[in-house]
DNA sequence: GTCGTCCTGCTAGTTTTGTCGCGGAGATGT
DNA sequence: ACATCTCCGCGACAAAACTAGCAGGACGAC
């Protein structure tokens, strides 16, 4: 049953698999309030089957019930998936990103926020030079 | 907003999208270079009637063969990405992703990079008071 | 004109997804 | 013990997605 080889997520799988990466982990009921329009339990219990068999995630037997979480650890998931879209939206630009992130909605950045990226520019100068 | 097609992408409808908006625009036979594996003519072009259909894409008569582009203009569907990406993988904070795309690779940065960011946060701080 | 090539659109067959009903296995309450 | 509730998995069917073969039209070469 293990025919896990790199997948392409299919919608459903891949709405589940956002919840799972929005909330870390969380049981099938978690998820199907996480999940857009209603869909039935057993649907989404089916559904977390087929992606455990796909590798995509797995379960721990907490208690009674399954916690379901992501097989690939959320760092890792979003890197890649911030590099696809860099990549196709992007021209590959991470500076891109950054401007338009930084210019288009500058409200949700703390203090904090700016003085870490400052200080990371600053060592980013460094490094370059 | 216009007419919001609620459509999600599959799987093939999804990955064609992605060589659009890399791409720009493409006819046909470039959409076909630009997918993972093989896949034959009409396949493809099938699929493009489908996106199409579903408001996702729209082809120009150029000359005598036609070339397909994106309805959605690139800056807004990349933004709607962005946003869903950073909910979903960075919970909803902006400098989350900055601080993880300066941090990873800084060499793709380059020093007009650097000063343009380092101008968006100095303007972010004045914004910010 | 006739052939060969390069497009496009239709249509139909196959495969994959998506959905849920039903039954079983504990746990809990009476 | 019995009824009940919650949670899980299997299997079967419906719906959607995928794929490609084939016909037709426009163009250029001969």
């Amino acid at each position: 049953m293990i025919t896990s080889r790199h997948t392409v997520l299919t919608k459903r799988e891949r709405q589940i698999m956002d919840v799972l990466y929005r909330l870390g982990r969380a049981t099938a009921a978690e998820i199907r309030e996480g999940l857009p329009g209603q869909t039935s339990d057993s649907t989404v219990r089916t559904q977390l089957r087929v992606l455990e068999d796909k590798g995509h995630a797995r379960h721990e037997a907490h208690g009674l019930r399954f916690v379901y979480l992501p097989t690939v650890p959320r760092h890792a998931a979003r890197k890649s998936a911030l590099t696809h879209l860099v990549d196709t939206f992007f021209d590959g630009s991470h500076a891109k990103v950054v401007t338009t992130l930084l210019g288009s909605d500058a409200a949700r950045l703390s203090d904090d926020d700016l003085d870490r990226i400052a200080e990371l520019i600053a060592s980013a100068r460094k490094a370059g030079r």
